[in-house]
DNA sequence: TGCAAATAACTTGCGCACAAACTATTTTGG
DNA sequence: CCAAAATAGTTTGTGCGCAAGTTATTTGCA
């Protein structure tokens, strides 16, 4: 027997991703920023100077993904990339100022998120803890 | 302050689908499908004979992304896309017997991937209820 | 020391996801 | 009745997400 797709849990969290992506636009444009590239610049604003496999491993996007954006925030001055000195292989990624002051109002854009949506403090957690834990079996896995 | 990407739900549910979508691929491989494609189909085994607004509603993409992925589907030999009589406007869009007849196989893959995580049963139904709760709410408000 | 294996980043190709613009029908209200 | 508005579907352009292949540098080991 075939079920509805929204009695699946797959098509109900790839679902919610596109919502989510779909609702944070408006609210990016403002910064010019897409989800992804905002994703990037979160991290950073964490922890800055990483290299590229750094900001992967951090991100879980590979560096096909991340090259490119990388690229399009250092074109909108808002990160450098320098081949470091240690090894010439890698590339040390550093935020701008421009980049650094983003945060003051970027930051709290999830705030103000989740706050739309009616769901209690409770529930939020809840749904972040199932998704990670979701997200690190199936990453075991691989075979 | 500036929080761990994993302290934040936004990143946790965006992980999440990728591992999800990632998990996917070998075992639709087999079938020849992506995993918006299955999407499709599985909305399909549901329900034939829709036209592409029915189908937009039913797996929430819209018709820009659906028009190419039904292209593809049809082009596979997986359904018909004819245009209805009743209002040339809509397209009917039908499954074939090769496309009714991958229900069988392709049916059971959401458990056979969702098995491969350790979750218990009533993690993964609070899991999808959570999802369709945050997407109705963020749907609700788009002012 | 020298060279094969490993590693870091980049490129290419494909399929979404969606906004925006467009075409072709149907509905509607004056 | 008929022109304007609404509706269904397609097309175009942009930015992912990732597999697979490439280049350049470093590591490791014989």
């Amino acid at each position: 027997m075939s079920q509805r797709l929204s009695d699946n849990v797959c098509f109900a969290l790839y679902t919610a991703t596109n919502s989510l992506v779909r609702a944070f636009r408006p609210l990016l444009e403002a910064y010019d920023l897409t989800y992804p590239q905002y994703i990037v610049m979160h991290s950073l604003w964490y922890r800055n100077q990483v290299s590229l496999k750094e900001l992967s491993q951090d991100t879980h996007l590979d560096s096909g993904t991340l090259t490119p954006i990388v690229k399009r925030l250092e074109s909108k001055g808002l990160l450098t990339r320098r081949i470091s000195e240690e090894d010439e292989r890698r590339k040390v990624i550093s935020l701008t100022e421009k980049g650094s002051l983003l945060q003051e109002d970027a930051n709290e854009l999830t705030e103000k998120l989740v706050s739309r949506s009616n769901m209690t403090p409770e529930r939020i957690e809840m749904l972040r803890q199932l998704c990670l834990e979701l997200d690190t079996d199936l990453g075991k896995n691989v075979q």
